[in-house]
DNA sequence: CTAATATATGAGCAAATGATCAGATATGCA
DNA sequence: TGCATATCTGATCATTTGCTCATATATTAG
């Protein structure tokens, strides 16, 4: 049941496309390119255990950066380059008091994100 | 203000805990340290481009290993290696029909994280 | 201004990661 | 049994990643 699969690079290249309409259905009903890549970055930026870490500790109070560092017993410099990432992906957001940066969740989307994680894995 | 952070391993070593209480509070309040393992493994799954495509995907139906590697543009050895990795997070299971393997989502909390995660993104 | 504290940033490096290729396993059919 | 299809698996490699170290910036106190 070998099929050539229309679009292909070379014609020549006959790709083993078992149902062609499912795959074309998933493409129809799919995400936009722009919206997988920034879902993945969010998931991504949750999927190492010290960002995660600390955007849990965030969902309690807003703590700064050498709070982190003693919490997670890592560098005050590894703290912020993840705080930096977060930062960018607008899941966490500081404010000064003096010469202190306190960090704090921008919304509660990341808690319910943990929350739901939490149901899976639970499960 | 410099403290000395108990249980640190060195006594000499002089670490900056501004707020202690928010750091002992953190930690009580913290998850184990197997859920924060778990729950990152699951966003870690989540937050690769390729492995979301394929969630999303099989969140419209199930789809095999060629059907997914023609949708994706990569090799189905490739798809393969990546859908063992979401089988052992038990985020998708499959179904033997003859040579052919199903795989679909074993139940629905991949679909709630992605529209909740694409609630964060749209904002 | 100078010193000390708090945080940010860039370079560098070891470890993790995701893809491909080659080869192994499993199923169905002649 | 022998062959083709569908999938899996191990090895390999280039890229990404997260940390540390050194250094830069920013704020406050004296």
């Amino acid at each position: 049941m070998k099929k050539r699969y229309p679009g292909s690079a070379n014609d020549l290249c006959q790709v083993r496309c078992i149902h062609e309409d499912r795959i074309d259905r998933a493409a129809e009903n799919a995400l936009q390119e722009s919206e997988h890549i920034s879902l993945s970055q969010l998931f991504k930026a949750m999927g190492d255990i010290t960002r995660l870490k600390i955007l849990t500790a965030l969902d309690n109070d807003e703590m700064c950066v050498c709070d982190l560092a003693a919490y997670l017993g890592i560098s005050e410099s590894a703290v912020s380059h993840q705080l930096r990432q977060l930062r960018q992906l607008h899941l966490v957001a500081n404010r000064r008091q003096g010469p202190i940066l306190y960090y704090r969740l921008v919304d509660d989307h990341v808690g319910k994100l943990v929350r739901l994680g939490l149901e899976h894995i639970r499960e």
